[in-house]
DNA sequence: TGTACATCAGTGAACGCGCGTTCACTGATGTAC
DNA sequence: TGTACATCAGTGAACGCGCGTTCACTGATGTAC
């Protein structure tokens, strides 16, 4: 770590823009944010962005690619075999990095051919889907592809709603991936 | 129906910006839609969609409410205890209106306090949480709240998925709400 | 049927603004010898 | 230890653009008498 403050150098500016983004993202949304804006909050020249981003696609891109990183992050460790225990962590995991799961999941913003980011996705993916796979046949039904997609979109509704602020009402007081947990035994059981 | 072509009052210009700015944001999402944009499309003055919205959150707040409506149109007339058919209708509702539902979803794009929208909303919700009421105690769990919030998690997550285009390569050649309601009998069998 | 008047719907010029992008530049760092 | 040089990171001025919004306006419609 050479730098200190107020040096021509900055140090580590590609982190403080992505974590500034992601405040930015997760306070107003992505449509609000903007390359000058970025920069006038990390404290450098309009141009330094683009140095590290190209522009700002590329910018988004670079989030939703450490979103599905920090998503495979929170799964890795856990009982492969433990499906309800996975779609907890789905859910903790987008309550705690709102605006990386609203980037990871709008196409619209982000460079899809993106090798990086691809590579990030798939590796999420495939640790998403052995948990499906681990479950014995018998306790998920004959297509293992329905019951994926079942699970999935059950985990995936459910942060979706919750970052919408759909269940502030009802779940103002609760631990949201909690409940959560609770609402699959619900239809596991 | 008063205009033809040509005139100066072009009759229905209302009806016509909200289609073109449907049209728009299901083409490159909300964010790429401009009033001066949407004038132009409609082929009148840039000044005229302020006339009808007054600015774009006016706009975007008038789509919202139209798709409420929309839903709960949808909904009505369905038998209101099968629970299983009801997400099947509010899966076919959002692919029919994705740019509705997408817009319905975003609060940070709508005038949230806005009462046209309160009233839309909370008929529509009122539909959907009678389908779930009035599913009998014994097959939904002693919890009707959570119940009812695991039925919408899993009929949103699937129509959030399928519109952000994570379910074409597996269900590209399927009707994706008759594969959703086959996939609820999975969880409720 | 005719005239006067109010209301409504859409026009087009003008404004100021923040944006993305480009560019030649300069300060700082690291490496070779 | 010292010097020369290449590379990298960030600067700041400049550009052209499309945007939202305001405004006095004009054309069209509807209603009263």
């Amino acid at each position: 770590m050479p730098a200190g403050s107020g040096t021509y150098h900055h140090g580590d500016l590609r982190r403080t823009l992505l974590a500034a983004a992601v405040e930015m993202i997760a306070e107003h949304g992505p449509a609000q944010v903007s390359l000058r804006d970025l920069a006038r909050r990390a404290g450098v020249s309009h141009a330094a962005p683009t140095h590290h981003f190209k522009d700002k696609t590329g910018l988004f891109t670079a989030i939703a690619t450490e979103g599905y990183q920090l998503l495979s992050d929170s799964l890795t460790g856990a009982d492969p075999s433990d499906l309800r225990n996975m779609g907890r962590r789905y859910v903790a995991f987008a309550l705690a990095h709102p605006a990386h799961f609203t980037v990871m999941f709008d196409r619209s913003l982000v460079r899809n051919d993106d090798p990086e980011l691809a590579a990030a996705t798939s590796h999420a993916g495939s640790l998403l889907r052995a948990a499906v796979t681990d479950v014995p046949p018998g306790r998920r039904g004959p297509d293992a592809d329905m019951a994926e997609l079942a699970a999935w979109s059950l985990a995936h509704g459910f942060a979706t709603l919750a970052l919408n602020g759909n269940l502030d009402h009802p779940l103002a007081h609760r631990n949201k991936s909690d409940y959560f947990y609770a609402l699959t035994e619900l239809l596991f059981a």
